[in-house]
DNA sequence: GCAAGGTC
């Protein structure tokens, strides 16, 4: 018989599932009992037993996943925050992968599946658990592409179920999968490129003095966080608006030896006073009271319906004040050891088949319940009623309810004490009779006003001797009969003011969140903590949330945009079209492609609204002095406007290898670069803008310089222009060279690829096309620029000039005297070089490149390193040669050979170019 | 470093 058995790999969505399901399925007769071995990952063991489905034996192997197997996240080359335009995110590349942490259960997967023939998924029975069972499906059937793959529906782990689901497998539903492959990817999307504009524009422009170290806070922006915070603000802007004002109303008391009834006015109160005066006198001139009905009826007070999660949450914030996020924590305690059900549960109903009166017999025993219990089992007692459900049901777990009895563990905590008396209250509360009272209600008319007196009498407990959360007041008050008359005690004419509404409390906010859809059971108080977690509102000791200034000027900034993102819609939006994608009415591609084009423009629009979040931002915080983190980062501050496709600005960046560039936004349309020299430390975007280059407004950029890497005597700060009117900034990168060159070639030069070009400025990229800083054309670099060579040239030739026996040069800049002095810099110490003495001219010459004539004449015998190392590179050492390339040592000692960008001439350099200047 | 959703 062994040979004919099918070996089969169960996969259950948590270690808790694959071992109940194991259990309930070994105990078959065929089964052969119950093994468990270790798989790789620790929490995830494998069960094995044997079970024959339709005749069929089987050898059954029964893991577990914990949740999601793989995550979604952008392509390596965006996930830097600073790697891209965060607009690109709505198209860039995504990925679905196990990570890191996941490996161990992917290796089990995978070894069983080859082991195997078929695939069972027993992924709970929603949209995420048949997302996940695609996941698995994924990473097993790369491992076995022969796996026949099943899928169980269950909704509850109760034998009869499992048994039926096991003997009716079905295939699982790609549609749900699809439906929460669009979630994710929209929520990753919205996510990522929201918080890294937010965050990168308002994080450094403002002094955020609530944190200690602001300059690490992300302000962050999620369908569900945002909404949340949404309704906070609300609530708080709701209560800012409210004007108090004053009403008035006559209240009315009558006593006798039965005691003290008070009436209230049935008109409520009025605003208007003069109005209520003269009802009020009317009153007090004839004041005898006439009862005009009494009505006796009982009254039932229901118990609550069973427990779901949501109202866990929220009767544990009400009656102990505990977080949600605390509660959920101590029921996953108390789940994990097996004294309550499952905790993330959105039903509130009982199946038919849960056996409620063994639940009921375990609490026995209990000192302060168990009495209770044992009532409500006893027919006599008529205590017992069938629990009656909210009408909510996810098809995956049962109410909250105890699984196991009880007096208290030595490891719990106070709040796990109060969690599980709560859950077995309230488990014995909803298979309780009703609360029973009678109510009185009697009404009386003076002077023609009606006035109304209510009286409750409890005449049966039941649930609420249990449930000791809930009271029902009573109030005794007189006797009355139709047509009697009596004199009031009092009759008064007493104002008031109306009050805003409170602020919300945890269990408003989740009843918010609840009623519109935002996150799940089981994410619901992760929202909550995210907003106390990013300063956007604080919790007070009565749990009622207001917004930090943080969170309100957040809102108010898109909401002063005209976006409702803080409310929300969204998800509902999302919601609706993920049960579109369920059912089949719209495909996965068309609803995602929608869906981020509207985002996309909604994002492109706040963004060149983002002065709405700057004036928002701008009540609450001072502006700070620091630049801005974009710009140490070079996500995107704008330099000037593309001289080539003419549609997109230049922005600024730092490249992964450290280098700094401004690119074209446009990327990878548009391949347009400006390479900045590789010597650079920082750069900022200022507002200062050039006044001189053309077309404007071209800002310029504060450069800081790593000093060792440029010339003694250029400054390591220097604010610049890459518009071809900034000098020092050509000289530096014909010094220093640029970033560019540090990324490979990705093809050949000079094999007809528009974006190459045969040297300059981005002559080692393959993926940017040069443009010049001269003129703002495509297609050369600087140093090839055609104006350049039109210009006036000729100058005099460069001079030997000595003053008070010191060695100078006349400055080829300026024409001031130039010193020669000797570099102590680590690079390039003990080396000669000339630079001017003039105030704001940075005109600097090594003296090895000074002209050939000068060095014959001071012939001070001053070697460079180049001649000292032999390498012959200077042009001193080939004694004035005035033929050939130019070469020259940069900082880093890397040869550099070319011409002179100003006349073209191959024997020197522009910074010791005679024509220069002039 | 970013979302929300599973779960350990």
């Amino acid at each position: 018989m062994a040979d004919r058995q099918i070996r089969a790999l169960n996969v259950a969505e948590k270690p808790s599932v694959a071992k109940a399901v194991s259990g309930i399925l070994s105990r078959s007769p065929q089964s052969n009992g119950l093994r468990v071995r270790e798989g790789r990952s620790r929490y995830n063991k494998i069960f094995e037993f044997d079970y024959v489905i339709r005749g069929q034996h089987f050898q059954m192997a029964f893991t577990s996943v914990t949740g999601h197997l793989m995550e979604l996240e952008f392509d390596d080359r965006y996930r830097k925050w600073y790697s891209c335009d965060p607009i690109e995110l709505y198209h860039a590349p995504v990925l679905k992968s196990v990570p890191q942490d996941k490996l161990d259960i992917r290796r089990t997967l995978e070894e069983e599946a080859r082991k195997s023939q078929w695939l069972i998924l027993w992924l709970d029975c929603d949209r995420e658990g048949e997302n996940i069972a695609f996941e698995v499906v994924e990473v097993c059937a790369q491992a076995n592409r022969n796996l026949n793959i099943w899928r169980a529906r269950f909704s509850a782990l109760i034998e009869r179920e499992i048994h039926h689901s096991m003997q009716n497998l079905v295939r699982p539903n790609q549609l749900f999968a699809d439906a929460v492959d669009v979630r994710q990817e929209i929520d990753l999307r919205i996510g990522a490129s929201f918080t890294r504009f937010q965050t990168m524009l308002l994080r450094d422009a403002f002094v955020l003095d609530f944190a200690s170290e602001d300059r690490n806070i992300i302000l962050s922006y999620g369908p569900c966080q945002f909404p949340t915070l949404g309704f906070i603000v609300e609530r708080y802007w709701e209560i800012q608006a409210h004007e108090p004002e004053e009403f008035w109303t006559i209240n009315c008391t009558h006593n006798n030896n039965e005691g003290i009834a008070t009436f209230n006015w049935m008109r409520g109160h009025l605003f208007d006073y003069t109005c209520a005066t003269m009802l009020y006198e009317m009153c007090i001139q004839e004041p005898t009271a006439t009862v005009t009905k009494v009505r006796q009826q009982e009254k039932l007070k229901y118990p609550p319906h069973p427990l779901s999660t949501i109202e866990l949450e929220k009767r544990a914030s009400r009656y102990f004040r505990m977080s949600s996020e605390i509660t959920m924590k101590v029921a996953e305690d108390l789940y994990q050891a097996g004294f309550i059900s499952y905790p993330r549960t959105e039903t509130d109903g009982f199946s038919e088949r849960t056996d409620l009166r063994s639940i009921v017999q375990e609490q026995e025993g209990h000192q302060l319940w168990g009495s209770y219990a044992r009532r409500l089992l006893d027919p006599e007692a008529n205590l017992w009623r069938h629990p009656v459900g909210g009408g909510h049901d996810d098809k995956a777990h049962p109410p909250i309810h105890p699984t196991k009895f009880s007096t208290g563990e030595s490891s719990w905590s106070a709040d796990h004490h109060k969690l599980y008396e709560l859950v077995v209250r309230h488990f014995l509360a909803c298979v309780s009779q009703p609360a029973v009272g009678a109510e009185t209600t009697v009404e009386i008319d003076i002077a023609g006003e009606l006035f109304s007196a209510c009286g409750r009498v409890i005449l049966a407990k039941n649930y609420l001797d249990v449930y000791r959360y809930e009271s029902w007041g009573g109030s005794i008050i007189p006797t009355y009969d139709f047509g009697q008359q009596f004199v009031p005690a009092t009759l008064t004419l007493d104002s008031g003011v109306t009050r805003p509404p409170p602020l919300l409390s945890e269990a408003d906010l989740l009843g918010c969140m609840d009623k519109a859809g935002i996150g799940t059971d089981a994410t619901m108080h992760d929202h909550i903590k995210k907003l106390l977690d990013r300063f956007y509102a604080t919790k007070d000791s009565n749990t009622r949330f207001s917004p930090t200034n943080l969170g309100e000027a957040l809102v108010m900034g898109y909401d002063e945009m005209g976006y409702e993102l803080w409310k929300p819609y969204l998800r509902a939006m999302m919601e609706s079209d993920m049960k579109e994608v369920s059912n089949g009415a719209k495909r996965k591609a068309e609803v995602l492609e929608t869906c981020l084009q509207q985002m996309k423009a909604c994002f492109s629009d706040a963004r060149s609204n983002k002065e709405k979040l700057f004036e928002a931002m701008s009540i609450f915080f001072q502006r700070s002095n620091r630049p801005s983190g974009s710009a140490q980062h070079m996500a995107g501050e704008v330099v000037r406007r593309c001289g080539v496709c003419q549609n997109n600005d230049m922005v600024l960046r730092k490249k992964p290898d450290g280098n700094f560039m401004v690119g074209c936004l446009g990327f990878p349309l548009c391949r347009s670069a400006f390479w900045l020299p590789g010597s650079l430390l920082e750069a900022v975007v200022t507002q200062t803008v050039c006044e001189i280059c053309t077309p404007g407004p071209i800002f310029k950029i504060q450069f800081k310089f790593r000093r060792v890497e440029i010339p003694p005597n250029f400054d390591a700060d220097h604010l610049g222009c890459i518009g071809g009117c900034d000098d020092t900034l050509r000289q530096l990168v014909e010094i220093c060279g640029t970033g560019s060159r540090n990324i490979p070639t990705v093809s050949g030069r000079g094999q007809g690829h528009p974006s190459l070009s045969s040297s300059g400025n981005v002559h080692g990229s393959a993926r940017r096309q040069e443009v010049c800083m001269h003129c703002s054309q495509a297609g050369h670099s600087s140093n090839l620029c055609p104006s350049l060579a039109s210009r006036g040239r000729g100058g005099r030739p460069p001079e030997i000039n000595q003053q008070n026996g010191e060695e100078s040069i006349p400055c080829d800049s300026c024409g001031a005297p130039c010193s020669l002095r000797t570099a102590n810099t680590d690079a390039n110490r003990g080396r000669k070089f000339y630079s001017c003495r003039s105030q704001g001219c940075n005109f600097f010459v090594w003296e090895e490149n000074a002209t050939g004539g000068r060095r014959a004449a001071t012939g001070n015998g001053s070697q460079s390193n180049q001649s000292r190392r032999g390498g012959g590179l200077g042009r001193g050492s080939r004694g004035g040669a005035r033929s050939g390339n130019a070469t020259f040592v940069s900082a880093t000692g890397e040869p550099i050979s070319g011409r002179c960008f100003a006349c073209g001439d191959p024997s020197h350099f522009a910074n010791a170019c005679p024509s220069r200047g002039r």
